[in-house]
RNA sequence: CGGGGCGUAGCGCAGCCUGGUUUAGCGCACCUGCCUUGGGAGCAGGGGGUCGGAGGUUCAAAUCCUCUCGCCCCGACCA
């Protein structure tokens, strides 16, 4: 490829509109323009690597034994009504009319799609197992689009549904899958994780998300470092003996007091006030929920997670209560609510369970209960794991130190049993001619996020650093002085005799200064730099440098391209 | 959807509060010429704006008012 035939808008100013390195990243190396919220142009640098990731994905789901199909990315509102999510799926699903007032809907995922499918070509046993996968343009109407490509609206994403007769097969399948995941991601040169996660609308019972290690990632995941356990902190369980929740408190108890917080709201606000621990407080949050309005209990010093609440009240809807409910429940502004007279259900964290002589709101403005305790002043309906786990909490699993990180999920793989097969209909018969319902898995990777969780792991202050495997093009020739017949001459020949070999190069043939040239190519991250200016050139040397470690040696320019080969080969 | 903020040249911004001396400005980018060629050069000249849109107030609106559209941030939501 020539540089100047191709568009690379690289920005020297950094956009206003990009919170997170990549973003910024993807814009200024000219990969990305966006079109309207959530929804983004992929221009050839983009493409270039889009392709890469999208070519990796490929070999493996195909070393998998998967196959590639192409659904629909518009479809008709019936099936969604027959699997029921045409209801419950929400606002993000993007729906519209065709022109004789049919309803459509473009596709967030493919389930309904594929199902169908298979339940009209699946007849029989000796027809399955069956993997079929696509790479497909999908569009979920996000609350709030956000983070350039990682949570956009529109976005490319690799999806793949498995099908099989028996529990032991949809096992086969997903323990394939995951092993495919982990080639792919380690071959995208990303460091990750593999965490057990929540199934969400999609449905099913198991599921895993793979992780990018990023402190931008939206992502809590929770892992160990003695043991493997590693979950999303959505679905990390709390190791109640070894953390003291849900422990015996033999103190004596006191008579309960009021206290004067004016104006404290907070736990760090109250604890600091009436100087004692935070741990000392108990936080009472009001949630409303199809079922009504509750309260919820946890340690001063410990966070609700409201996925786990969720599950716990087995409830769809939830959420943390407006000031005016709060107001109505409580008589008392939020910031003071407690348990004490509240004439709704109240539900509490495993660690309040142990706790005597606390303190919690008041139900009154500026004011506090000391010494409060379950029993004797209010009544707990049940006790959960509703917390997030904390900085200081042992693993679930081996009771050894935890870790607390950030990810960015690229990739979910479901095992989600028969829940669409029953609802479309997907059946087949078995060996004795039985009909069975055909169990089925689901696994996802969102490409665009791929893309930008690599440059999260891998950049510096210059720009995008490529890990080789998915470059949008492995070698950047430069040849500084563009009126040297000398340095022009030798740039082509080194340039066609690298795509003689099948390395996918770029040569910077345009007539800038050496100093633009430099800029950009750092910035667009090419992995090796073939610099070909006069000076080296009169001893019949160019100069190699590694973006990565920003190393530069000399050449020959005979042995240019063997260098170049052996390079490119030590990091595909 | 709730709260906050922003829409002025391709990008980044100033001007708005206190309407008129502004023919709407600056930096970068762009075009022409000269010059320069190992880390985003220099000089000279030049092009580009419905001041997001509609309505209103006024002798006069980028500036004040109303509505509207778009975008960004925080919250809730999410394969």
């Amino acid at each position: 490829m020539r540089y100047s035939k191709t568009l690379i808008p690289t920005l020297k100013e950094i956009p206003a509109e990009a919170e997170v390195i990549s973003h910024t990243l993807m814009l200024r190396a000219g990969m990305i323009r966006k079109l309207a919220a959530g929804i983004y142009s992929l221009l050839p640098m983009g493409v270039y690597v889009t392709k890469k990731v999208e070519g990796i994905i490929r070999e493996e789901m195909n070393r998998a034994g998967a196959q590639e199909v192409l659904l629909p990315a518009v479809q008709p509102a019936e099936l969604w009504k027959e699997s029921g999510r045409w209801e419950e799926y929400g606002k993000e699903l993007l729906r519209f009319k065709d022109r004789h007032e049919r309803d459509f809907c473009f596709g967030p995922t493919h389930e309904e799609v594929i199902t169908d499918l298979i339940s009209k070509e699946i007849r029989s046993y000796r027809q399955l197992p069956l993997n079929l996968y696509q790479i497909q343009t999908k569009f979920r109407d996000e609350i709030r689009p956000r983070f350039g490509v990682m949570r956009g609206r529109e976005f490319i994403m690799k999806d793949a549904y498995s099908f099989d007769c028996d529990e032991k097969g949809v096992d086969e399948s997903y323990n394939r899958m995951y092993d495919a995941y982990c080639r792919i991601f380690e071959r995208c040169g990303l460091k990750f994780k593999a965490v057990e996660a929540e199934t969400g609308v999609i449905g099913g019972s198991f599921s895993h998300e793979f992780m990018v290690l990023a402190d931008s990632g939206e992502e809590g995941i929770v892992f160990c470092n003695s043991c493997d356990y590693a979950a999303n902190i959505d679905r990390a369980e709390i190791r109640t003996k070894e953390n003291g929740d849900g422990g015996e408190n033999k103190e004596e108890r006191k008579e309960i007091k009021k206290a004067s917080t004016p104006g404290m709201k907070t736990v760090e606000e109250v604890s600091k006030y009436l100087k004692v621990r935070p741990q000392d407080l108990v936080k009472t949050l009001i949630f409303e929920s199809e079922n009504g309005i509750i309260a919820a209990l946890v340690r001063g010093d410990h966070q609700i997670n409201e996925t786990k609440l969720k599950r716990f009240l087995d409830s769809n809807i939830l959420l943390l209560a407006g000031d005016e409910a709060v107001r109505e429940v409580t008589g008392a502004p939020s910031g003071f609510a407690g348990p004490i007279g509240l004439n709704i259900a109240i539900f509490a964290d495993h660690g309040v369970k142990g706790m005597q002589n606390f303190i919690t709101g008041a139900n009154e403005i500026d004011a506090h209960n000391i010494n409060v305790n379950i029993g004797r002043d209010f009544e707990i309906k049940g006790y959960g794991d509703i917390r997030n786990v904390k900085e200081d909490d042992k693993c679930p699993r081996c009771g050894k130190d935890a870790n607390i990180k950030r990810g960015i999920e690229v990739g979910h793989i479901f095992k989600l049993g028969t829940k669409y097969s029953q609802m479309l209909g997907a059946t087949y018969l078995d060996s004795k001619g039985e009909e069975r319902f055909i169990i089925m898995g689901c696994y996802g990777i969102g490409v665009g996020r791929t893309v930008a969780a690599a440059i999260e792991q891998n950049h510096d202050e210059n720009g995008i650093i490529w890990p080789m495997p998915i470059a949008p093009f492995q070698v950047l020739i430069l040849p500084l002085n563009t009126n040297d017949t000398m340095v022009m001459e030798t740039s082509e020949d080194i340039y066609t005799s690298l795509i003689d070999k099948k390395i996918d190069v770029v040569i910077d043939d345009r007539d800038e200064r050496p100093g633009v040239k430099f800029k950009d190519a750092d910035l667009i991250g090419i992995p090796l730099q073939i610099i070909i200016g006069l000076r080296n050139l009169k001893e019949d040397n160019i100069e190699i440098k590694t973006r990565r470690n920003g190393e530069i040696f000399k050449c020959s320019v005979d042995a240019v391209a063997d260098k170049i080969i052996k390079l490119v080969r030590q990091d595909a």
